[in-house]
DNA sequence: TTCCAGGCGTATC
DNA sequence: GATACGCATGGA
């Protein structure tokens, strides 16, 4: 890791990694562009600031600590894996090639489990600026993104003022089995991966989808394959026989940077 | 007004 | 196991 203080600052040099890419690109809701490569978000309750500079090689952490580099940040920006390396493997395949090279800088966010289960019990059948503002009144709610515990006493009707509709009940189904103990996400974590899938599948309003966007986004299983409405189109598109070889293991990470090109670059679909 | 969004529960076959 | 339909909300 290449960094110094600079001072109540730090500045990290960075490569493979694009704010706008990273942060806004549906895989976290908390993080709001605050300025031109700037945002404001949050982990563990943890706000951080972070802009880039120059060439955007140059990333700026606001008001942090070494130690809170060293211990939060280089983890939940995944700054010990080499993405370049993900790319090269990708990239034989002609379709991820031009997905790797569209948006360069995505990065997978080391997420926090409950979190990351959450929000994509928030997210089915929804667009992604409505579970930001859900998950924004939440947080205000809370000051801050409550636990399982903070949230035991929260009923369907108790959660109206998050405007989440039928999603609301899902999430108090969560914390239920959570709070009782008959899901425990640091035993999830430890499980193989269809046994982890089967487990959180218990949740009320977590099918398929949500249970991949949990595992990829907030267990860091890389081999987990979220397919929403925009990569089933990836799929009938280019990848009618399925995945290539060479997403094999890393089939998530393919996906984010499918995930993002078909969205957002204008390509027909 | 109708359609759609990082889907899933339920009913029915 | 597959398919059809309803579901809360709000922006396009």
């Amino acid at each position: 890791m290449d960094y110094k203080v600079d001072g109540n600052d730090i500045l990290l040099r960075q490569k493979d990694l694009s704010l706008d890419e990273t942060l806004d690109c549906g895989q976290a809701f908390r993080w709001e562009k605050t300025a031109e490569n700037t945002y404001s978000g949050a982990f563990l309750n943890r706000k951080l600031t972070i802009s880039c500079e120059n060439d955007c090689d140059i990333f700026r952490l606001h008001d942090t600590s070494e130690e809170d580099l060293i211990n939060v940040w280089a983890d939940y920006f995944d700054l010990d894996t080499d993405y370049s390396e993900y790319k090269r493997r990708l990239s034989e395949d002609e379709t991820l090639a031009k997905a790797c090279k569209y948006a360069g800088g995505i990065r997978i966010l080391r997420q926090d489990k409950w979190e990351a289960l959450s929000s994509f019990i928030i997210s089915q059948n929804n667009n992604i600026p409505r579970i930001k503002g859900i998950i924004s009144r939440l947080c205000e709610h809370y000051g801050g993104y409550p636990s399982p515990d903070d949230m035991k006493d929260e009923t369907e009707e108790s959660l109206a003022f998050l405007r989440a509709g039928f999603r609301a009940k899902y999430l108090v189904d969560a914390v239920a089995k959570i709070g009782s103990g008959e899901i425990d996400l640091e035993a999830v974590a430890k499980m193989d991966i269809d046994e982890a899938r089967k487990t959180l599948q218990t949740i009320k309003g977590v099918g398929p989808k949500v249970a991949e966007c949990a595992l990829l986004f907030g267990f860091y299983r890389t081999e987990a394959f979220p397919k929403d409405v925009w990569v089933k189109r990836v799929m009938a598109k280019w990848y009618p026989d399925g995945l290539p070889e060479c997403t094999k293991g890393i089939e998530g990470i393919a996906q984010q940077y499918l995930f993002h090109y078909i969205r957002t670059s204008g390509i027909e679909v």
